[in-house]
RNA sequence: GGUCCCAUCGUCUAGCGGUUAGGACACCGGCCUCUCACGUCGGUAACGCGGGUUCAAUUCCCGCUGGGAUCGCCA
């Protein structure tokens, strides 16, 4: 049987970092096994999902170089690739394990969903569903769901025994049953859940190996349950260490840049960021550190994954794209160079937001500096970062605080979305705007001198803006606290 | 808290019973050099703890500790 796997993006946000790192793993397993390598959009969210964010995953994953055999752009004999454009097919499948009884319709609101929870949470109990609908006779079900009635499909899971799967780098992982609750498998949209989804199309699209992140283990088991109901046989499952920020949790936007486009925008070159993914969680063997994707392919095995969670280091992510960047030739660099922000249209950006500023061309580039670089130096901003009157605590808490803020317009990266969410941002804050927007200013440019904040915001782009901001917070809050005056 | 996963320098890792525990980033020093960078040479730095198994454990087993993930009509 031919190898096949995939990699199932959400479309819910930026292209993220460990999107790359698993497709990779499955690329080079696919490729090294002669196999293909499935991309798959998995939009069945249709609260969160957007087509701007699939977008994006599609043009950031191909900048990285990982090409797919089968996909929503490209097509193939297992399509559609958009799960929100096979709803039938889910339907379809609910009904059969509906009629096996091996999952039930559920009527529970989620009012009562949430005050369960709540209720288990008080008591201490562990959270699940308590499956009052369950024994709802099928029948019955059916005559309501006709009815009209809103519900939802669970899976019914054995109450009893135990499920095994073997994760191909752990050996097998033993559940058992009865702790583990009846998973939503079709929502009261009608839209399928990750879970349901996930098992169908990956039997359809013939997948044979599931490699994944480690955060789906513990729900393996329902998919094993499923495939089981289902009759069929389920793929061998490879669980991939999760990528962790410097203080070991599970990499995440607030403690690192996880966006393709950061690192794309930092001018991290694409084969770069794929070797230093390919040494998180990986070994080439030997000593070896620097390697191509086909020498990658070429060697890769499994058996030289290790288990620990990496810690997703920026520094020698830049060392070793100071590597890659020093073997080019000076054109190739060149060519580099324009294809990251010195391009024509980058600079045609720039250029209206600056020439008033400048009297002679030799003051333009001084005065760009701040769009071309990537972190600025924090100790030399210092006391402008911080308002007349304020704290550099609170500063660094508000800057922390309106990061979080900006998450609200990230698809809306404006400047009328920026200052409209700024101002009342301020007011919310009870600070002057002059106050936010220079400590804004300040973080963002390095400079109490700048062009318009938001036309600067807007052209730096979310990524850059977040990263600095939130390393003016840090910075900021971790300044010595002034000492209380002495008695 | 329940369940599950994991555990070698600060970080990425090699090691798959017997090694002076190797390499890389970062850091420190030398060399190169008009400076810096690159390069190069050297240095500081790790097997979490306790039990077993064994002639011998970093390596195998168990416990502890620590870290992580997960417990959604998100994926």
């Amino acid at each position: 049987m031919p190898v096949r796997v995939r990699i199932a993006p959400s479309p819910t946000g930026d292209p993220h970092v460990g999107t790359a790192y698993i497709a990779l793993f499955n690329y080079c397993f696919a490729k090294h096994e002669g196999g293909s390598f499935v991309l798959r959009i998995e939009d069945t969210d249709r609260t969160r999902s957007t087509p701007e964010s699939e977008q994006a995953i599609l043009r950031a994953l191909r900048w990285v170089g990982l090409v797919w055999d089968e996909g929503p752009d490209v097509g193939g004999p297992f399509g559609p690739y958009r799960q929100s454009e096979r709803g039938e097919i889910y339907r379809r499948h609910a009904d059969v394990l509906l009629e096996r009884g091996r999952a039930y319709r559920c009527f529970c609101t989620a009012e009562r969903l949430g005050e369960l929870r709540e209720d288990q949470k008080l008591a201490k109990l562990p959270p699940g569903y308590d499956g009052r609908c369950r024994k709802l006779a099928a029948e019955e079900g059916a005559a309501r769901a006709a009815a009209g009635e809103v519900h939802v499909v669970r899976l019914a899971m054995p109450r009893e025994g135990t499920t095994v799967f073997t994760d191909r780098l752990r050996g097998p992982l033993e559940f058992e049953n009865a702790k583990i609750d009846d998973q939503v498998l079709l929502k009261s949209d009608g839209f399928p859940t990750y879970h349901l989804a996930n098992v169908v199309d990956d039997h359809l699209m013939e997948i044979t190996h599931v490699i994944r992140a480690e955060e789906w283990i513990s729900s393996t088991p329902k998919h094993v349950v499923l495939y089981d109901a289902f009759g069929w046989q389920a793929p061998e499952f490879v669980h991939m260490p999760l990528l962790r920020n410097a203080d070991r949790s599970k990499i995440s936007k607030r403690k690192n840049p996880v966006s393709l486009d950061y690192y794309e925008g930092a001018g991290i070159l694409s084969e770069t960021l794929l070797n230093f993914l390919g040494l998180m969680g990986w070994s080439f063997g030997g000593d070896r550190e620097k390697f191509t994707l086909p020498e990658m392919i070429e060697a890769f095995d499994f058996a030289r994954v290790s288990l620990g969670g990496p810690v997703f280091d920026l520094e020698k992510l830049s060392w070793l794209n100071g590597l890659y960047l020093r073997e080019l030739s000076d054109d190739a660099f060149l060519a580099r160079l324009r294809a990251w922000r010195l391009s024509d249209e980058h600079l045609r950006r720039l250029v209206p937001l600056l020439r008033e500023r400048v009297r002679r061309l030799d003051e333009f580039i001084p005065s760009a500096e701040f769009f071309l670089s990537g972190d600025l130096d924090l100790a030399r901003c210092g006391v402008n970062l911080v308002p007349k009157g304020r704290g550099a605590k609170e500063t660094g808490t508000v800057l922390a605080a309106i990061v979080d803020e900006y998450e609200t317009i990230r698809g809306n990266w404006t400047v009328a979305a920026l200052e409209a969410c700024s101002r009342a941002f301020a007011e919310q804050q009870a600070w002057k705007t002059k106050e936010l927007f220079m400590a804004l200013r300040v973080a963002a440019t390095g400079r109490t001198m700048s062009p318009p904040l938001f036309e600067s915001m807007e052209l730096l782009g979310k990524e850059q803006v977040r990263r600095r901001l939130r390393l003016a917070a840090d910075f900021l809050l971790a300044q010595p606290q002034p000492q209380p005056p002495k008695a």
